[in-house]
RNA sequence: CGGGGUGUAGCUCAGUUUGGCUAGAGCGCUUGGUUCGGGAUCAAGAGGUCGUAGGUUCAAAUCCUAUCACCCCGACCA
């Protein structure tokens, strides 16, 4: 290794987690901290690019199932928020606040949005007054800023783009159902398209959302073994229906409270792909949000007339992927393909092909998945066609580690001094998902997290391989429902 | 808010203890040449009000005072 690739290494994983993610996100061009604003990052062109696919494809989902998308303001004042008390409780230590605008001094404050449950409340109210208005199914794609004291890339930063679902219904049973609909959705798409699985659950009351009744989410092990919540859907009953009458008359002509959900999930997506798939080398894309599927790298020599054909004949395997509908990258930029594939490498373009004299004699070119780590020669008939499989198999494949992964570090614990040994053993490297009784008190969810920093992450829906088995708690012997997954969290 | 640290070239940093010539290195960048099948090489070159403000001094990146920002570790969180 020379200077050149020792000052362009990342840290392997092994030996930093945080340092390896850290590298990983900056080499694979996705962001870098704006050190202008505390907490804040400035998303670069092939990052948004990500988050660009994953709107996409969520924007589409929402629309198949009947939501609009509408926007609403960024401020918000203040005495919103102080409607719902639970909710302006939970969320006042990390609201921006602004005090004065055009020259002057504010009458009433306004805050910057965390959320839009109060925005939105006010204005539902004003847009319900019949069971013939709902439900009505709304979206927003926006930025909110939550300040933290102490951000991460993607994973935590002090302003996010998300994306805010805000229904209403006539019943309670209706509500639920959009909250599990909702949550689907984003464990389909997080399974389908990240190729990241996801465990749906409830949250217990201290994890739930400030002003919901219930709290669902899907939750993801990353590499490390910690576990990242990737996407929450509420059940925010009356709460907020009441905080700001929004009322409508129902089929009997009788005046009722809205029954409202909310839903979101935002950039610490990316987050969670970077540490779900990628690895020393850098990012690895699943190919369903990869910007740019293949890159085809020329090898070039000295002789004009051969680097010519090879130029052509690099194009027209380009257009030859183009018709698959893959997206391709011609490298044909000066300087060595060495450098080349390193740097597509990091930026995790799913397939990679080489292209050079000898190849052209002899029919063949170069193929590497990003995936593998052996490079092969493939026929350069049918190319196209070969790339669109491994593209598919690519898919299949991250998602198939990744639940092996999962399932390889999850663990069943009943005595608590066993689960004391494992969160004291464990490197954090090495994290697990423990699934074990607990006896549904707040006080015994905070002795463990004092005692272990570990969370009860989910209590799990059924259907999904954690089944309901009653048993008694871990920690008091006090009887149990079910067992719920206990890890550490991001 | 508590503890620790850092601000010098685009990036990573040396130089600060003990003040002293024109402020340095590696990488990156620009131009030209030779190269090109896994991080090539040679030559020439561009790039700095040393975080900011004030003070001490013949002289300040270096000493003093104030101030700002960011990073890391903890408590809070999508």
């Amino acid at each position: 290794m020379n200077k050149k690739a020792d000052a362009l290494r990342i840290t392997p994983r092994s030996e930093s987690h945080p340092d390896w993610y850290q590298d990983v996100v900056r080499e694979g061009q996705l962001a870098e901290a704006a050190e202008i604003v505390k907490g804040a990052m400035v998303i670069k062109p092939h990052g948004y690019a990500v988050w660009e696919k994953i709107q996409g494809e969520l924007d589409r989902r929402f629309k198949a199932t009947g939501h609009k998308n509408a926007y609403f303001p960024l401020l918000i004042p203040e005495s919103f928020l102080k409607k719902e008390a639970e909710h302006v409780e939970g969320f006042s230590p990390e609201l921006a606040v602004v005090t004065v605008a055009g020259g002057q001094e504010l009458e009433e404050k306004y805050v910057i949005r965390p959320t839009s449950e109060t925005v939105i409340g006010h204005f539902f109210a004003q847009w319900i007054q019949s069971w013939r208005d709902l439900p009505l199914l709304i979206n927003q794609w926006a930025n909110v800023v939550r300040w933290e004291l102490r951000p991460r890339l993607f994973l935590r930063t002090t302003e996010f783009l998300w994306q805010e679902g805000h229904t209403a219904h006539a019943s309670h049973e209706e509500a639920k159902e959009e909250v599990l609909r909702m949550l689907d959705v984003y464990a389909d798409f997080a399974e389908d398209f990240m190729a990241m699985p996801v465990i749906r659950g409830e949250k217990t009351a201290s994890e739930k959302f400030a002003g919901a009744v219930t709290t669902f989410c899907i939750e993801a092990m990353m590499q490390d073994g910690k576990a990242l919540q990737a996407g929450t859907s509420h059940d925010l009953g009356q709460n907020f229906g009441k905080a700001f009458n929004v009322r409508f008359q129902n089929e009997q002509g009788e005046l009722d409270y809205v029954w409202q959900t909310s839903w979101g999930v935002s950039t610490r997506l990316i987050g969670g792909l970077v540490m779900t798939h990628s690895d020393d080398n850098g990012l690895v894309l699943p190919p369903k949000l990869a910007p740019i599927h293949a890159v085809i790298v020329p090898f070039f020599r000295k002789n004009a007339d051969e680097n010519a054909r090879v130029r052509e004949a690099g194009a027209e395997l380009a257009r030859a992927l183009e018709a698959e509908g893959l997206t391709v990258k011609f490298d044909d930029r000066d300087g060595a393909p060495g450098p080349k594939f390193f740097e597509n490498e990091r930026l995790g373009v799913p397939l990679r092909f080489g292209l050079g004299p000898r190849d052209l004699v002899e029919r063949q070119l170069e193929f590497k998945r990003r995936d593998q780590s052996e490079k092969r020669s493939i026929p350069l008939d049918g190319a196209a066609k070969f790339a669109k499989e491994a593209l598919a198999d690519m898919q299949q494949e991250l998602f198939r580690r990744a639940l092996a992964r999962r399932e390889a570090n999850t663990v069943r614990v009943d005595d608590y001094d066993d689960f004391l040994d494992l969160m004291k053993s464990e490197r954090d490297s090495e994290s697990k998902f423990v699934f074990a009784h607990w006896d549904g008190t707040p006080e015994t969810e905070a002795k463990v997290k004092a005692e272990t920093k570990a969370t009860i992450r989910c209590i799990p829906l059924p259907g999904q391989g954690f089944e309901a088995e009653p048993g008694t708690c871990m920690v008091t012997k006090k009887p149990s429902a079910q067992r719920v997954i206990w890890a550490k969290s991001y």
